[in-house]
DNA sequence: AACAGTACCTACCGTTCGGTAAGTTTTTAT
DNA sequence: ATAAAAACTTACCGAACGGTAGGTACTGTT
């Protein structure tokens, strides 16, 4: 083959074969055997490719959020104003886990699972709170240039919308007959700015 | 011993080693030897009060469930209005799983695991959604009341109130410096209500 | 032609897993 | 006193686990 080492095709087909196979089993319970024998490849040849199960877990899922921390990035750049940099961030959170729906399912299960489950290697928490801080500095700006008010702390503001987006794409992921798209995003939106007490549309 | 079956001595220590090692190391992770090492009791013992491995965990996030589904109705019907309501439900969370860390991984754990990975058993899906009802009732209730708009759909309400309890517990479970009390309660149940957009105090 | 490195393979290692068979002690019922 | 059920014990399965030793086929370089 002599490819470049991160695109040979084994190995893709491995991480093929390992995104789902951790996304319906997780990390502990997919087992090296299985994920070899979907991928049509030797066990040795995954040895050969990843120093171990957790190297292969860690690859998968440290790729996985830089995908999604770059979407989030272009999203916001996107935006016009405040409302709408939050809007489009949604609907690109919405379309990603739309067309990676194993590997957000390998991310959600990551964030929670015990500490002892997953390998300790990477530290997870700091790429989430990575996009936090990203939340984090819109909001601040946000009040900055008027456009929030300094009623809340601005670390609250972030925890808040970033814990109502969680929650929706969370129950997106458990229940996917909740339709994630533009105009929910828009919605999540509207209760996040005006809370919902607000009686009319915001002018 | 010739006790309740329920409330064996055996039974119990099972018990309290199994919430450690199964909040610490997630279901597929922990093994039923060190559970009963940790007891100090047999591996027989254990199968002699619990089914298998899942009937034991199975026992355990059920009754963890169902105590907390009860917390949050007593902190319901608590609250004088409802906005009480809301602060009551709040704090009562937070002081349960103050109490009940170790339990509370676990439920969050297996709410987000992957669908191989916890025993299938139980569908604990349905008790997240009673949950969700719960809280799905009190907001059509505030509705009807005129205590709360009909700008948004009621489910939507739930959602979105739901969510941002479970993200600050979630946070506090991760980050465990930022501190969950009351006042915390009663700024999340605002951002709540009034939305990030609002600029004064609510009259 | 000789060698080195890559990219794998078959076969197997020691360990640990969930679970059980069979026997023993303790408690309760008669 | 005795049977029987409950509450365990020691000792041990077979299967599956993550990981590896050692060999092989195929490049590209000298």
């Amino acid at each position: 083959m002599a490819q470049a080492a991160n695109s040979s095709r084994t190995r893709r087909q491995i991480l093929r074969a390992a995104v789902k196979r951790f996304a319906n089993a997780g990390y502990a319970a997919a087992s090296v055997q299985q994920i070899v024998g979907d991928a049509k490849v030797s066990k040795p040849a995954l040895y050969y490719h990843f120093r171990d199960k957790a190297g292969l877990f860690q690859a998968l899922v440290s790729e996985a959020h830089d995908e999604r921390f770059g979407v989030v990035q272009e999203a916001a750049a996107r935006g016009r104003d405040f409302r709408g940099q939050l809007v489009e961030i949604l609907v690109a959170l919405f379309d990603y886990f739309h067309h990676h729906r194993e590997l957000t399912r390998i991310a959600f299960a990551t964030a929670f699972a015990a500490p002892g489950e997953v390998p300790a290697k990477v530290r997870y928490l700091d790429k989430c709170q990575r996009n936090l801080e990203f939340i984090h500095s819109l909001m601040k700006r946000a009040q900055a240039d008027g456009e929030l008010g300094h009623r809340f702390d601005s670390r609250d503001l972030a925890y808040g919308f970033y814990g109502l987006t969680n929650f929706y794409v969370r129950s997106h992921l458990l229940i996917p007959n909740y339709r994630l798209n533009r105009r929910t995003a828009e919605r999540i939106v509207d209760l996040f700015l005006n809370g919902a007490g607000a009686q009319k549309k915001r002018e």
